[in-house]
DNA sequence: CGTCGCATATGAAACGTTTCATCAAATCGT
DNA sequence: ACGATTTGATGAAACGTTTCATATGCGACG
């Protein structure tokens, strides 16, 4: 109830209870026995004191932190604040604290971020890193010391990871635009040697190899996430000699570009052009027309990365890096129509 | 470079350059002077061992994490997960991490989370709490013993604070909405104790005031922030006998509910009802037809509150609280048109 | 030539916990 | 009633830093 000015220390709380400071601390803790009298005197004390135990004494003591770092692309785009959120849940019901960063995609910020997790002794990390994970950068994660999930990324057999099947989706959203005729599909998504765009690009030749169709190759453009590309690239390809009847938009925030640049162009889906996202939103939901989309769940990546990180935590035991692929579904909304003849 | 299976501190670093402690610290910490030999197989030997500090430990000795809290809502919606992303920014260039947490409007884990930021030392706090700021709520936080930023919450004179002008920018859409010929307009927003709240609904009280109009009060409801609540006011303002004309959207994650309500109502915009949002989003901008909205810069917000953080920090002196308001724009979309008559 | 002062390096204390080896007191069995 | 055992409290060490009061070496000055 009453606070001092001056934060007080387990030695207050000893000092007022009569006790040693051994005792106070086998009192919070909860350990072995402490006889019921002193018990209720110590408890006491503290109540009126308001004491609470510093916890970086706690964590400079015991050697663990309760915290968990995460070190994303850009918290600022709402999948992967879906993803932070879900993760916070399970790691705030651990007692764990979340750090959240953004690299922006940038290679010295990744190393810069993660260097500082593990000078604060971060317990865990969890990262879908940009840098690819070989070589230096590779070994720099290892030496890190600190149990590390990969978040949409190559498994690797020295770290846990949760992927999402893009492959999976864009296949069926492939398959499904071919069936309805389509036979010049553009994809447009992220850095190539990424997982979640060299998923996306796998998914898309096996729904034409299925067909025993021929992929254009120049129908497949592929350099960045960002929004600002999906309007680049769409642009570019509506304006080719002979563009695309539908366009899969490869990217969690890639979609509100491409619908700029169908818009700009004076195009209507699906009559001019059939669209499909990746990832739910608002967006695509109250889009007119609502605009069909590959989909996983992300509060499901985000609880078992955290969960994932967990478990390692609590299981010291070294064992392989653990991998769980997320299911993605295909969404069909109004934005996808046979192409115009 | 190198680095062993076993976490080195300063003291093997001090071993190895043959040097005390003390002295390897002193050259850490570009203190006072050390002789350019020493200094260089000092600097050696940290790269050779691939040396950094540990900074519990020079947290606990100094008595600062360096670490700032944030406690929001809801950090997954768009608009507060961008405030988060500005403010990240300022601090991390300031060498501070940022720690996160989701009160979900909860009372106790509103107390519950600041609790926790408390006993891990977090060096400040920007929340923006639920919990009305009086009484027994008002003295826990000036007992928490941090310096504290309120995020769009009534100014304190104890605490810094950063607020948008939702009743400048309510006052402007309404007024304009008036002007249009409305005179039956809605505005649905939050817990009406609220600041942010609180102001919309001044905002809109004076825009009536201004035209000599008085206001039906059964028009403005309030009460939840969330979307589900926006669908549900404005399904029962357009249930109405009769209903309003125009709504406004008084929360930033609550349009897509009303845009929902207005749509499962097959009614169209703005030919039987004008829309207003709050907060800009690529769903107001992309949708058909573009939501007008009454819109502020959320990522100055989230730079003002942290770098008024960190003058707090820098600058001991307990003086007053600052209070910063940003300002609000009205910004006409197609969504808007006058009334039918 | 002795002493003073300055430049630098040292070692120990301190930060607030937890834990562990002791130690004192109480309980038990015979 | 007395040694053996258990129960429970104690005090100090340890975690990895920073800092501060000393200690040492060295050139300069009277």
């Amino acid at each position: 109830m009453a606070t001092r000015g001056t934060k007080n220390t387990i030695r207050d709380v000893a000092l007022a209870a009569g006790v040693a400071v051994g005792t106070v601390s086998r009192v919070l803790n909860g350990h072995s026995t402490v006889k019921p009298e002193i018990k209720r005197r110590v408890q006491r004390a503290i109540d009126e004191m308001g004491y609470s135990p510093n916890a970086i004494a706690q964590s400079m003591r015991i050697g663990s932190t309760f915290t968990i770092g995460c070190v994303l692309r850009e918290i600022n785009v709402p999948q992967l604040a879906g993803f932070v959120r879900a993760a916070h849940d399970v790691l705030d019901e651990a007692g764990f604290s979340l750090l959240i960063s953004n690299s922006e995609g940038r290679s010295e910020r990744e190393r810069g971020l993660l260097e500082r997790l593990a000078r604060r002794q971060a317990d865990g990390v969890m990262i879908g890193p940009y840098t690819p994970i070989v070589g230096e950068f590779e070994a720099f994660l290892r030496e890190l010391g600190i149990p590390i999930v990969l978040v949409d990324r190559d498994p690797v057999d020295w770290a846990d990871g949760v992927m999402a099947d893009h492959a999976g989706g864009t296949r069926l959203a492939v398959e499904h635009l071919i069936g309805l005729g389509h036979r010049r599909i553009a994809l447009i998504t992220g850095e190539k040697d990424l997982y979640p765009a060299k998923e996306r690009i796998k998914g898309y030749y096996k729904a034409y190899e299925a067909f025993g169709l021929t992929v254009d190759p120049s129908l497949v453009q592929t350099g960045s996430f960002l929004p600002s590309a999906g309007f680049r690239f769409a642009s570019a390809l509506l304006g080719q000699r002979n563009p695309p009847t539908a366009i899969l938009s490869g990217g969690i925030d890639m979609l509100s570009g491409v619908l700029r640049a169908i818009r700009s162009r004076g195009m209507s889906i699906p009559g001019d052009i059939s669209v499909i996202g990746a990832g739910n939103s608002e967006l695509a939901e109250l889009h007119t027309p609502p605009i069909s989309i590959v989909s996983w769940d992300q509060a499901e990546v985000g609880r078992v990365a955290a969960g994932l990180l967990l478990d390692r935590l609590r299981s010291q035991a070294a064992a392989e890096g653990r991998h769980v692929l997320v299911p993605n579904e295909f969404h069909l909304r109004a934005s996808v129509g046979p192409p115009r003849t």
